[in-house]
DNA sequence: TACATAGGTTAACAAATGCGAACCGGGTCT
DNA sequence: AGACCCGGTTCGCATTTGTTAACCTATGTA
């Protein structure tokens, strides 16, 4: 709980006003492995923050390809973002890769109290701002890397999820197959 | 000038007082084509409104090789925004491809009013918003889309640019080689 | 114990793309 | 006209990665 505004006034500093007003907000729940907090279809209306565990978010196209395009380890906000902002159908599958703790609310409730506290939404855009420099950066990697150099940055980025999570779901991340990663990891292995 | 109060009102809707404060701050350049409006390197003090012609956003990593993150036309923000949000030294180079018209203003000018014109933060917050959907849509297509599905999109998207700028330009867009997109061009020309 | 299942690796082949070089057509300059 | 140069295309070949399928091991279960 505390780690929840550790994280948050780091970001931007909350009165203690604010500060009441979310705690209000969040509630505790539970999450086991393979389920899901958000679903691709709806227009979300929750918003989380991980304390425990580890979750992906993945995108499905029509013919079932799966990308997992972020993994998240404590704390984290975890959430359908695009949809919360933007009102459109999400897009993206939201699901617990080990068993989770997320502290969730409303995010009708976090934008509706924006007027009565500027400090909540300065909150909120630095938090996109930093949404933002995150996702180009990922966008770099993904462009300017191969898939090793990608798979070097990850085992830097997240050093304990290689032995949590499944290989597949790595390759997934990285942006190729299982096949290929097993590859890679070889040619690692014998090299270095 | 006026399109760019329309622009900026149509993502949130601005005070006459901020209008006013805002418009205190803009002041005209004219960028002649191959200059650049923001170097890598830097720290980027300064962002832009593009009002006429087209720029590209652009990494260029150790080796020399170029990825054009980004291409726009009027009216866009332009600038190195992960740069000046973050404060961090700036990546992307921003060049005018063709002669450009481009109003700026000191990003300091526009954060330290954020407490007079709460308004303007709410701008700043749904543009960054508005910047994280865009960019999350674009590392979906980089990823699930291959290459020709990824160039008709361009078509879409930007109508009138494949006449204006060089195929290069275009295919490092869409990340491969001029070789690859004159490929590419070559299949669709039979088939469609 | 025997079986089934899931995850990881490996091999053989196919598809996509990069790379280097050649070629070519339209401008432009002298 | 002649000599460039730039951008685009094309060719042949190499590299990377995907695809399919087989196999192996650990784990869980009847």
């Amino acid at each position: 709980m505390t780690a929840i505004f550790d994280f948050l006034t780091r970001i931007s500093p909350l009165s203690d006003d604010a500060q009441r007003v979310l705690l209000g907000m969040l509630r505790e729940e539970s999450l086991g492995k393979g389920n899901y907090f958000a679903l691709a279809g709806n227009v979300e209306t929750q918003y989380g923050l991980l304390t425990a565990g580890v979750m992906r978010a993945f995108y499905r196209n029509a013919d079932g390809e799966e990308y997992n395009k972020t993994l998240f380890t404590p704390v984290s906000f975890v959430g359908a973002y695009a949809s919360l902002v933007s009102g459109q159908p999400n897009q993206i599958y939201l699901q617990a890769l080990t068993d989770c703790t997320v502290w969730t609310a409303p995010y009708a409730s976090l934008t509706s109290n924006y007027d009565r506290f500027p400090d909540l939404e300065r909150l909120a855009r630095k938090l996109a701002e930093r949404y933002y420099v995150v996702k180009e950066q990922r966008e770099l990697e993904i462009v300017m890397l191969d898939a090793g150099e990608r798979y070097q940055l990850f085992q830097q980025q997240f050093p304990t999820l290689e032995q949590l999570i499944p290989q597949y779901h790595i390759a997934s991340y990285l942006g190729i197959t299982p096949t290929q990663l097993s590859r890679i990891r070889r040619s690692f292995a014998r090299n270095d």
